[in-house]
DNA sequence: CTGAAAGCGCTAACAT
DNA sequence: ATGTTAGCGCTTTCAG
C-alpha cells in the first residue's frame, strides 16, 4: 500500500502551490475556473481524501461529537436497554451526514474527568440521562455546544435539553382506560420518590383521575423494581385487590412482568385486567396479547438530539432550548372495554 | 476556556525540552529519575492531556477503529435488530479501554469505498454481516487489521472471521424436540436458499432427524419472511398440517409471529405445538409461554470479537484465525414433553 | 541523559 | 489568481 496522497502530491502534479489545492477542496473562491477543474480532476486521479487529523490540527476544529452514556458498562446498558441502540441508530445517521464523527463514551469514573474530556478535543456533546453534576459542570466549562437527553434535575434547565411529555402520556393513558369503562385503576411504577420520570408520569395518572372525577385511591399505587421482575412480583399484589380492573404501568417492561404473572396463574388479559405500559419497546407487539401502551418515538428524539446538536455546531448559536416530545397511545390488544 | 496545555508548556514551565517530556509520556526510557517525576508532577499541575490527533499526524498511526453495519440506514439497523446495539456495547467496552477510538459507519454507498476508507486512516475494521464483494476488497486492500462477523460466504476465508455454530444451534434445538417424544417437527426459516444461516440451520435440522432415524418430510419445511408477520402468516399452514406437534424456528422473532397466530386461533403453546426459537433475543423471555431457544451469547461475541481485533492490532500478527462460537439451549416454558 | 529540529498534512494569513 | 510560509502538537532521529 502506497502512502497516501496529500495536497501537496497534487500540487507538485498540477505545478501549482498547495494552498490553491485547499482552496478547493474547501470552497474558498480564490482560484480560477480553470485550475479548479484541474484539481478536481487530479484529485480523481490520484485518489486524494482530506486527512481530518491533519485538518484538525490546523484549525484546531475537531468534528468529533460525543454521546455519554449513564452506565461504566456499555455492553450491559446496550443489552438491556434497547432504547440506546435505537437513540444511538437514529442519531448517528444524521450526524454522521453532517460531516461529523461519532464517539461513544460510557460514564468513566474519573477524577480527571474533567482534563480527560479536554484532551478529547471534541466539538459537541449529547448525554443520555442521569449524570453526577460534577460531570455537566466540566462539561459546561468545555463551552461548546450540548444537549442533555432525558435528564429532569434542576440545574438541566441551563442547558440545551430534550425530553417527552411523561406526564401527558400517562395522562392519556389513564383517561384511554377511562374512556373504555374503567374507574378502579391501578398505577403501578419503580420509585416516584427517588425517579423524576416515574413522579412525572404518576403525576399524569393523577391528574387525569382528577378530571374526571374518580377518587385517587392509596390502595391503588404500587411500587417494583423497574424491571420485568418486578412487574412479576408486584402482579401478586395486584391480583388481590379484586376491585381492580385496569392497570397503568410507568414502563412496558413492568407491565410484560405483570402479563406474565397474570399468565402464570392463568388469569387473562385483558379479561381479567386491562393493562397499558409506557414507551413502546419493541416487544410490546410482540407479546400476546399485544400491548397497548404508550409510545415514545425513540427515532425522532435522535432527530431532534441531532438537530439540536447540529444546528448549535454550525451556526455557533449556545443559547439554550428547551424540546419536550408529545408522546402518542398506541392502541393494541390489553385494553378491554368494560360497563 | 483557556488554551490548552502541550507538551511545550511543560517543558517551558520545567525550563527542559518538548523532546524529554514526550519520552516520559511515551514510557521512551531516555530520561533520569528526577525529571521523569518533575514532569509527571507537572502534568498534573498544568492539566496536560495527550492531543490525539497531533500524535497520529506525527506517527501516522490512528487509534480508531470502524465498525461497519451492513445498513445504509443506521436507525433502521439499530431498531430493528436488537443484535446491533447489544453487540456494539459489548464491542465498544473492551476496544476503548485498550484505548481506541470507534467509529461505526453504515453501508455507505459510493463508487469511491476505497478512497473513502482510506481517507478514514483506521487502525483496525470490524464488519457486522453481508456486504458486497467489492467492500471486502477495498478493506483487505487497505491491508490492516479487520475482522469479519457473520459472513458465511466463501471468501470470507481470507478474513479473520467469527461467526457461532448455526447447524450444532438446530439440531441441538432439534434433538431438544426429540428427547421430549416429539416426532413430527416441522422447520420454518427465511430462505433456505439465499441465506446461508437460514440453509446451515436447516442443515442442522435435518442431521438430527436423520441421527435420530425420523424420516424428513418435504411438507414440514416452511417458508417464511424472516420477520415477526412471516412467523404469523406461516402459522396458518402450520396450524393446517395436525400431524405437527413440534416447530424449530430458524430465528426468536419467527417463532413469535407463530406463537401469535396461535393466540388469535385460542390454541395454545405449547399444548398445541411445541415451539423452539433461535437467538435468544430479549423478547423471548418475556413473552408468555416464554420462549425456549437456542441462544446465541452476543456479549460474548463482541468480547470475541474485540479480542480478535486486539491482539492484531497489538501483536501486529495479520494471520488469519476462524473462531466458531457455540450456541447454548435456553429452556424455558414453549416445549412440552409428550408421549 | 537531554535538546534541537525536521516533519506529519493541512489551513490561513500574507505576499506576489 | 496564485504562491509562500508559518504554525497546529507531537514524535523521533541526530547531536551534544
Amino acid at each position: 500500500m502506497s502512502r497516501k496522497t496529500t495536497i501537496y502530491d497534487i500540487a507538485r502534479y498540477l505545478k501549482i502551490s498547495p494552498a490553491s489545492v485547499s482552496y478547493v477542496i474547501n470552497g474558498v473562491d480564490k482560484v480560477s475556473k480553470e485550475t479548479k477543474e484541474r484539481v478536481l480532476a487530479a484529485i480523481k486521479e490520484l485518489g486524494y481524501s482530506k486527512d481530518t487529523n491533519a485538518v484538525y490540527l490546523s484549525t484546531g476544529k475537531s468534528n468529533t461529537v460525543a454521546l455519554f452514556l449513564p452506565s461504566d458498562d456499555l455492553s450491559i446498558a446496550f443489552s438491556q436497554n434497547p432504547f440506546y441502540g435505537e437513540f444511538l441508530g437514529s442519531f448517528i445517521k444524521r450526524i454522521q451526514r453532517k460531516g461529523f464523527d461519532l464517539l461513544i463514551e460510557p460514564l468513566i469514573e474519573s477524577k480527571d474527568f474533567s482534563k480527560w474530556l479536554r484532551g478529547k478535543n471534541l466539538r459537541g456533546i449529547i448525554t443520555l440521562g442521569k449524570f453526577p453534576l460534577d460531570y455537566f459542570k466540566a462539561i459546561k466549562s468545555l463551552d461548546i455546544p450540548c444537549v442533555l437527553v432525558d435528564v429532569y434535575e434542576d440545574y438541566a434547565s441551563e442547558y440545551t435539553t430534550l425530553r417527552i411529555n411523561d406526564s401527558d402520556g400517562s395522562y392519556m393513558a389513564t383517561e384511554y382506560l377511562i374512556n373504555n369503562g374503567h374507574k378502579d385503576i391501578a398505577f403501578l411504577a419503580g420509585n416516584i420518590e427517588t425517579s423524576e420520570i416515574d413522579n412525572r408520569r404518576y403525576l399524569g395518572y393523577k391528574a387525569a383521575l382528577k378530571d374526571y372525577g374518580i377518587e385517587l385511591k392509596e390502595e391503588y399505587i404500587f411500587k417494583a423494581e423497574a424491571t420485568f421482575d418486578g412487574g412479576l412480583k408486584a402482579s401478586k399484589d395486584i391480583m388481590e385487590n379484586k376491585n381492580i380492573t385496569a392497570l397503568v404501568c410507568a414502563a412496558d417492561i413492568l407491565a410484560m412482568g405483570v402479563m406474565k404473572g397474570y399468565y402464570l396463574e392463568n388469569k387473562r388479559i385483558p379479561d381479567d385486567l386491562s393493562i397499558i405500559g409506557f414507551d413502546d419497546i419493541n416487544s410490546a407487539e410482540l407479546v400476546s396479547p399485544a400491548l397497548t401502551t404508550i409510545k415514545q418515538d425513540i427515532m425522532e428524539k435522535g432527530r431532534l438530539a441531532s438537530k439540536l446538536l447540529i444546528d448549535s455546531l454550525l451556526s455557533n448559536d449556545t443559547s439554550i432550548k428547551h424540546l419536550v416530545i408529545q408522546p402518542t397511545l398506541i392502541e393494541r390488544e390489553s385494553v378491554k372495554k368494560i360497563n
